[in-house]
Parts: structure tokens; C-alpha cells; sequence
RNA sequence: GGCGCGUUGGUCAAGCGGCUAAGACACCGCCCUUUCACGGCGGUAACACGGGUUCGAUUCCCGUACGCGUCACCA
């Protein structure tokens, strides 16, 4: 076997240096799911963090669970997150390319020089050898039996054509290896198997292209999830094999949810109906407080912001710390992310959220006549999530059928014989307005109340609910009258008086 | 089963040998009030268990239990 130095050394020479540089390294296999965002998240933050560069790199080396749109909706969840790559398959940069397969012949010249180095060799081990194997006992790892192939032997199968892998060979002794959220970790390197480097395929698996990429791509922090942790040694071994610097280890707990049904915490799945970050969206949750949400399940701020709760992912950049990673899973708790996201839509400048909450109140709210402006801002203390909207403007475009019984409300002190009288009282006055006014028509009907020696609620209660026909209400009677304009209006107290009188 | 990791209220979590064990969500109560919200105030609720180490353990060590991960030519 004779290898080209000088290609490896071209490739040495292409690495970055002197800046941190992490990478979200997915695979096409499915949609993105919380777990995967706040990986991502955490990648990039640290990235930012530290004024470093953030790459996307697409793993796909497994073939046969490609999914069509998988990368497409990887690329806009995170363009939707604000989470800007600045190295990846679509912008390029120095170290490329960014897709796994279109580095395929990299990884075979990267076994060959660790199998002139000792520390891998090739394996013709057919399938049902090694199914035979299992078959004798299931937790035994490969028995090398490859290992021993005199070199005559493996050029006499190579010549044949013989289908092969290559396999690392792990050292006898054990691996220390250090993780930036879970310390010093030990593992006996007998527990470690002679895990397969390239398929039969030619294309290399995970746990090697990982490495290799990494380092060729200058990675400083490995971010992933906590089910690598196992597999951590292997690579190590790996590094040290080929002489690398090993780079920091950030794994990540996993993100847990309790089920709907059993109350049991389980691993969030799609199977299981667990929302994506797209399904969250269509849920009518806004991105910025999933992402913060998200940020906070498994990493909390400390120190002086160890109150803090609500932040942009600019600040969460200037903020985030790797020692703020929590070791154990978290679960994802759909009641708080709400809570973020009505913190966020009401504190959001009005007009963005009246921009925001157009479209729902359109659902519902199809007469023109009726200010969307005006609705967005009763809403916006009212709702927790967008699509929350609909159901709660209903009554503007067409009075609901109601019952006389919603006329009886004990504080108001209110009820049929009381609101027929308050109606009856508000009509001429409500005619008699000079203009058409908030401020106007609450005077109006404040004095009116006062005239009359009733309470406030006594007055309002009849005035909404002959305005909406509802109980609850966004907004009170004032500026539910006032939306409605003066000729609706009117006619709806009268109807209510119809039909007060009727019974 | 082996190996690894984890375990503070229902949930997210602070704590990094000495505290009446923070804060947030949810829940309950009160206030505000033209319904409902928003907002304000207050309340219920936790260190898995057993041994050590120590003057003193939520914090350090060892077991036990429970949970999670991993043992693929998947990532």
C-alpha cells in the first residue's frame, strides 16, 4: 500500500487554527425534533459565544434511511431559529465539502494510513460468520478472527475481490477520556469493540467519518447528545491513533417528555405524537420563545442572570456557558413553553403583534369594517398562543345565539329585570353620542351609571353581552362597542332588549 | 446481563461542606377590575434510600433502589 503523504499533509494544512469552531452534524433521516433544535442551539451558542464559527455539516453515509426533504427542513428550522452557519454544503468555506458523501474517497485513504499504522485492518468476515457469532452469544464482540490474516492472505481475498470492512483495533489497556459536562470518564478497553471504520459499501460509518471530519474541519467542540457518551472512547482511541488532538466533548442529556396518557417520561418520538419544531409553529407557537424555552431545558444561566429567564438568542450567545449544562435528561413541558410564548406575544411592540395576530383574526374576523388593529390589541394581554384567536373573536362578524340566563351575573349584581333596565337606558344615550369614540362612549356610559346610582359592572355586564353574546370576552363593553361601530352596536343592544322582553 | 451516566417540589431548576434549601411553570387564595385576561401580593409542595468521612452533609466516598444510555457494515 503506498500512501501519498503529501495529500495528507494538503489536508493538515487546510485546517483552521486559533479559533473555537463547533459543528451541527445531522443526518438526513427524519424531521428535526426538540432534542435535535437544542443540540443545535447549544452548538451554536458555543460557537458564538466564544466569537468562533459555527459549520453545518450533512451526514448522510447511511443510504438506506435518506429521507427526501429531511436537509430542507434541517436548513429552515434553523434559518427560521436564527441559527446562521457560517461554514455548510450551500455557502461553502475552507474546509469542504460539507456533505458526507461527497467526501467518500477521503475516508478510505484515512483507514488505509491507520492500518500502516497498526491501528486497524481489514475484515472478510461474511455475514453469516458473524451472525453465527451473535448467535453463540449475543454480548460477544468481534473475535478478530480477521486479525491474524498473514499479509499474503489478505492480498490473495483482495485479489479475488473478496467484499471487505475495515475495523479498528482497540488496545488492550483502558481509556480515559475527559467531557466538558460529565468529567473524567474511565471505561476498560475490553468493554470496546473492533467497531467497523468502512462498510462493505466503501462508505465510512458514523463513528468514523465523525472523526475524521472533525478534525479535517478544525472542530474544538464535539457537541451531541448524551448517547454517545458510549461511544466516546472509541473515539478517542481514534484520535490518538492517528495522533489529533482530541477535541473538548460537550454531551448533552437527552430531552424527555412525560406521556399524555401515562404520565411516564419517555424520550420525545414522532411515532409517538411529539411535537416538532415545525409542528410547534403550526401549534401557534413564535420562534423566539421556543428557542429560549428550549435553550433553558437542560442549560440554566448562573451567576449575576441566574433570575433571568427571558433572552434572545443574541444575549444567549453572550451568556451561554458550557458549565451551565445540566448532566441529567430533562423533560419538555408543553404549559411552560406556553407561558413563555404568551410572555413573548404580549410584551412584543403592539403593531408586531397586530402583524402577527392578522391572519387568525382574519379566520374568524372577515368584515372589513371591523379594525384588525384595534382587535390585535385587546387580544394581545389575552392569548397565549396565536392560534388561541379565532374562537375569540367569533361574536364580530355574527352575533351568537345566545341565552337570556348570560344577563344574570351575581357581582355585577345583574339580572334580567336589571339589564333590560340598563339597556334600555344606554340605547338613547349611545344614540346621542356626538362622535364615536372610546373615551366617548366610556363617559358616556360611566356617567350614565352614576346617573343612575348602579356600579360600573351593573351597566357594562348588560352592554357586552348584548354587544357579543358572550360571557367571556376579549376587551370590555366599551371597546367591544366601539369596534362594532355605533349602528351595530345599537342594533345589538336592541335585539337584546327584544329579547329581554320576550321571556 | 456487562459497561457508562444520572437522581433537589408534579415540571424546569439554583446550590458546588455550615442557607429558614433560591427562582420559574402549574395549582390555590387575595387585590386590581366594565367579563376574561394582564398585573400585584401571598400560599401548598423537594434534597430516592442506607452506610461512612467530617465538629457539620443536598453538597465528598461506598453500597442499594430506580431511571436513562450503550453493547450494528444506524446515526
Amino acid at each position: 500500500m503506498n500512501l501519498d503523504l503529501d495529500w495528507f499533509e494538503q489536508m493538515e494544512r487546510r485546517i483552521p487554527k486559533g479559533e473555537v469552531r463547533t459543528r451541527f452534524a445531522p443526518s438526513p433521516t427524519g424531521y428535526m425534533h426538540v432534542g435535535n433544535l437544542r443540540t443545535a442551539l447549544y452548538t451554536y451558542l458555543i460557537a458564538r459565544h466564544a466569537g468562533g464559527k459555527f459549520l453545518l455539516r450533512i451526514e448522510d453515509t447511511d443510504q438506506g434511511r435518506l429521507v427526501a426533504d429531511a436537509v430542507d427542513i434541517i436548513y429552515s428550522t434553523m434559518r427560521r431559529c436564527g441559527l446562521d452557519w457560517d461554514e455548510g454544503p450551500d455557502v461553502g468555506g475552507p474546509v469542504g465539502p460539507y456533505v458526507q458523501t461527497e467526501r467518500r474517497d477521503l475516508y478510505g485513504k484515512y483507514a488505509e494510513l491507520l492500518i500502516e499504522k497498526g491501528h486497524a485492518y481489514r475484515c472478510f468476515c461474511t455475514e453469516a460468520r458473524l451472525e453465527a457469532l451473535h448467535r453463540e452469544d449475543p454480548n460477544a464482540k468481534y473475535d478478530r478472527h480477521c486479525l491474524s490474516l498473514s499479509p499474503e492472505e489478505v492480498k490473495a481475498k483482495l485479489d479475488a475481490g473478496e467484499p471487505y470492512v475495515i475495523r479498528q483495533k482497540i488496545p488492550a489497556g483502558s481509556t480515559t477520556f475527559h467531557d466538558a459536562v460529565y468529567g473524567d470518564i474511565t471505561v476498560d478497553n475490553s468493554e470496546l469493540d473492533d467497531q467497523v471504520l468502512i462498510k462493505s459499501d466503501g462508505l465510512p460509518t458514523y463513528n468514523f467519518a465523525n472523526v475524521v471530519d472533525d478534525h479535517l474541519m478544525g472542530i474544538t467542540h464535539v457537541v451531541r447528545g448524551s448517547e454517545y457518551l458510549s461511544s466516546a472512547p472509541k473515539y478517542n482511541l481514534l484520535y490518538e491513533a492517528f495522533g489529533w488532538e482530541v477535541p473538548t466533548y460537550v454531551h448533552c442529556a437527552s430531552v424527555m417528555i412525560a406521556d399524555p396518557e401515562t404520565g411516564a417520561v419517555r424520550k420525545m418520538s414522532k411515532r409517538k405524537g411529539d411535537p416538532s419544531y415545525e409542528d410547534l409553529l403550526a401549534m401557534g407557537y413564535y420562534s423566539p420563545a421556543v428557542v429560549n424555552y428550549v435553550t433553558l431545558l437542560g442549560w440554566s444561566p448562573r451567576g449575576e442572570i441566574a433570575e433571568q429567564e427571558f433572552f434572545t438568542l443574541d444575549e444567549l450567545a453572550r451568556v451561554f456557558d458550557i458549565g451551565g449544562i445540566s448532566k441529567s435528561p430533562s423533560a419538555f413541558d408543553l404549559e411552560k413553553l406556553t407561558y413563555f410564548n404568551a410572555h413573548y406575544l404580549r410584551s412584543m411592540d403592539p403593531g408586531q403583534f397586530a402583524q402577527l395576530a392578522l391572519p387568525y383574526i382574519r379566520q374568524s374576523v372577515q368584515n372589513p369594517a371591523y379594525d384588525a388593529n384595534a382587535i390585535a390589541a385587546l387580544l394581545q394581554a389575552r392569548c397565549e398562543k396565536l392560534t388561541d384567536i379565532p374562537e375569540k373573536v367569533d361574536f364580530f362578524d355574527a352575533l351568537p345565539d345566545y341565552g337570556v340566563d348570560l344577563y344574570t351575573n351575581k357581582k355585577s349584581k345583574t339580572n334580567s329585570e336589571v339589564s333590560l333596565a340598563m339597556l334600555e337606558a344606554a340605547l338613547p344615550v349611545l344614540e346621542a353620542l356626538p362622535g364615536w369614540t372610546a373615551e366617548g362612549i366610556h363617559d358616556a356610559l360611566i356617567a350614565l351609571a352614576e346617573k343612575l346610582g348602579v356600579k360600573n359592572a351593573t351597566l357594562m355586564w348588560p352592554v357586552r353581552i348584548a354587544a357579543a353574546g358572550k360571557a367571556v370576552t376579549p376587551g370590555g363593553a366599551v371597546e367591544l362597542c366601539h369596534i362594532l361601530g355605533r349602528e351595530e352596536t345599537l342594533r345589538r343592544l336592541a335585539l337584546g332588549v327584544a329579547m329581554l322582553k320576550a321571556q
